[in-house]
DNA sequence: TTATTAACATGATGACCGTCATAGAAGTGC
DNA sequence: GCACTTCTATGACGGTCATCATGTTAATAA
């Protein structure tokens, strides 16, 4: 991926907005591309942050697990989206794995080089600040869902979200709705199969499509923030 | 609350880590104190924000509510804790309502003066990056406790959390308890009245005394962020 | 004191859903 | 083609916990 596509990247990258055209190149300048095959992880857990990551092609899950295993989806990141917005800043290992889900490529800026350039400009923080205001009121909001929601709204919740982002053909397994919905697989099967016979959904290995969108929209007023 | 009180809160307050001596002062110079008693609203949500709030003396909760009406408790803040860091940067209504659990104190900054302020001295919006990184990881591993972990452990952990925090005397009733374990007011009163069999604890109206600290332990390594 | 409210307490009930088990279908690699 | 893995599918079972109901105790106000 040569310059100008980079500092086109970044030009539209969530959290750079409002900079200067002269500014954005810099990150171009700074960054470089790596390519991740299906499955190839982009970053574990518990590992010092090295680098900020934004993912240019592709998509990328960023996802947490439990000690006892359990695992949920905690962000799905396409291009121009960035994958870790504290590590660069504390430094510090955290809980989140990065997994490209399809062949993708992902910018890397050198941690140092990342947070010297937001503070040189501060519009930069100010973005992520706000992006993680979201971040916060989702997972909050994922709380109460656990609290009063059942499997199947959840799972209406999720098919919604990921319909807004991704249209009406969604390329994910029962497992992977599973983690987005905070329940088990069989469970994601019970009740896809139940939306299935009520024509809501048509499913095939690794693929839903969605053939009412009219029902998603019942489940309240808002999608999740993934 | 007079200027000089006003520096030395900010100069320990949670955020304004890494600042000169000078810069903190400014933080006293353009703040002002609202006294507010016990039951009070310090803000609403879904208003948009006007000001940046600080805990100056005794304890404040942040909450969120569902539509369905469940209620859980985000943040207890203290003296030197901030009751809203995102809202002055986006300007936007957010989902939070903070009230004075016990008669209180709570410094207020003019959202502009307060974000112009944060432009100016970057280190603290990487301060509040941190912060809410902690605020994020903290809400992500309670829907990861909701999903495996029994309502009795979620109180144990609950628990463990406040006694880190308060000391082995909780002044907070089962309806309290039950917003931060995020189950309701009958189940938090069985699990606690089990507890006071097992002599874990001793309550009365509104109170609750930790008699067996060690048994919290045995909940996980890691207690909440509240 | 009496009235009223908030918190505490406890029983009964049943749906939801996690867990375990088994099995077939659909890809993938050699 | 064959072995192997992954995903899908469905049944049976039982525990947890929300819900509803009713009643008691403690604090506060009139």
């Amino acid at each position: 991926m040569d310059l100008e596509s980079r500092i086109d990247l970044f030009r539209n990258a969530i959290g750079f907005e409002g900079l200067e055209d002269f500014q954005i190149r810099e990150m171009g300048e700074i960054s470089f591309v790596r390519r991740f095959l299906k499955g190839q992880i982009v970053f574990n857990e518990n590992v010092a942050c090295q680098h900020f990551h934004l993912v240019a092609q592709g998509l990328v899950k960023v996802s947490l697990v439990s000690y006892g295993g359990n695992r949920i989806t905690y962000l799905l990141a396409g291009p121009g989206e960035p994958l870790n917005l504290v590590g660069p800043f504390s430094g510090a290992p955290r809980p989140f794995c990065a997994e490209a889900l399809e062949h993708a490529l992902v910018a890397h800026v050198k941690r140092d080089d990342f947070t010297s350039f937001c503070h040189r400009h501060p519009k930069v923080m100010h973005n992520i600040i706000i992006i993680l205001g979201h971040a916060v009121d989702s997972a909050n909001s994922r709380i109460l869902d656990m609290m009063e929601m059942r499997v199947e709204q959840r799972l209406l919740k999720v098919l919604l979200t990921l319909y807004r982002k991704f249209g009406g053909t969604l390329d994910f397994t029962s497992i992977e709705l599973a983690e987005m919905a905070g329940t088990t697989t069989e469970s994601t099967l019970r009740v896809m199969a139940h939306f299935r016979q009520s024509g809501i959904v048509h499913t095939k290995r690794g693929q839903i499509k969605i053939l009412k969108a009219g029902c998603l929209e019942h489940v309240g007023t808002e999608s999740m923030w993934i």
